[in-house]
DNA sequence: GTCTATAAAAGGATAGAC
DNA sequence: GTCTATCCTTTTATAGAC
């Protein structure tokens, strides 16, 4: 059995948006790659933000099953899991050959007059992605050093994420991507100053 | 005495690009700001494309006059520079309501399938963006402990800044900016760890 | 809910006179 | 080098039958 209309029509969405970003993306991309009608997506949506809307929220009710579960995968140590999911974000570059944009970040920067219920889907996607390392570094909290800021250890791995891809895209290179995450352990393990090598 | 046409385009096309992004600009878009007509456009530019590459070089040649020197008025301590530059980003946000976005940062997320001498120009405004920045830090490689990557330190200043503008901008809040740049300080003051504070 | 056909506008680019 | 007019394609969105 077939997935209903709607839920091919912002798989395909969320694909092409990803590989082309979204004004790149036209209708009728969209239904060519779902097999949809015209007729069905408006239907549906009111119009392609609302489209957008839906793929920002697939994003983020679906961080745990599609992003952070794969990537923690038989990881268990919470400090590693940071650098699991830096990980993950580093297998995507390689086998798009450095092509991989975060899709989230993408949008952000794309997007110059967004309207804010769509920035508010972003800074969503944002949140929770920082939340979920957030989480990570206070449950290992017992191994940094007094007074570490773990929200702004979190915000600065999304930041290290970002910029390491746009960096690794622009340059056909995943080295950039290694040395910004290099820079973010060594930052992180002096966090941690006082555990053993 | 009013500049050539030229020279018209492409600072109408830079000041589009960068509040609009390229795919949302119109070629209709450019004429208009820089008040050309069609035809002149298409005697100086082949395509859209090209009106790019003029831009994209005139931001990199344009350094110095555009970035650096006004960013580091007044500032000759090479560390401080660099958070000069920084802060320099951050007087962007604030001026632009949290609107603002890096202009190299945007286009090289925004271009999914640029073409290898876009991207390549793209790359260039980095490097160079790094090297100042690199050179800095090696102005003051006495003050810094034994071991230190310069060029990895570098690379992280420009990951926190794409990473701050972009999260400033998603939530349209520059403490998203000054956590970031809090946080690089941080990591670049244990590199300085023998310095008295 | 789905189909085809099509409207209405905007897009990049060109022609050819001046 | 500059001007106006225009071609042709793509774009978002709608209409109306089924």
């Amino acid at each position: 059995m077939g997935k209903d209309t709607r839920s091919r029509i912002v798989e395909a969405a969320m694909e092409l948006f990803w590989l082309k970003g979204y004004t790149s993306t036209s209708i009728a991309d969209i239904l060519s790659r779902s097999q949809v009608n015209s007729g069905s997506l408006y239907h549906f949506f009111p119009g392609k933000q609302d489209v957008l809307l839906a793929v920002l929220e697939a994003y983020r009710d679906g961080i745990r099953a599609m992003l952070l579960e794969p990537a923690w995968e038989g990881v268990s140590d919470p400090v590693e899991r940071v650098f699991a999911l830096l990980a993950f974000y580093r297998r995507a570059i390689v086998e798009t050959e450095c092509q991989y944009g975060c899709p989230i970040g993408s949008l952000a920067l794309e997007l110059h007059d967004a309207d804010p219920i769509v920035r508010e889907r972003l800074a969503e996607n944002f949140t929770n992605w920082v939340d979920a390392v957030e989480e990570c570094f206070r449950a290992a909290d017992h191994r940094f050093i007094e007074g570490t800021d773990y929200r702004g250890l979190a915000e600065l791995a999304l930041n290290v994420m970002e910029g390491g891809v746009m960096q690794a895209r622009t340059y056909r290179d995943v080295a950039h991507f290694d040395r910004a995450v290099g820079q973010y352990r060594t930052f992180v393990e002096r966090m941690m100053a006082h555990e053993a090598a």
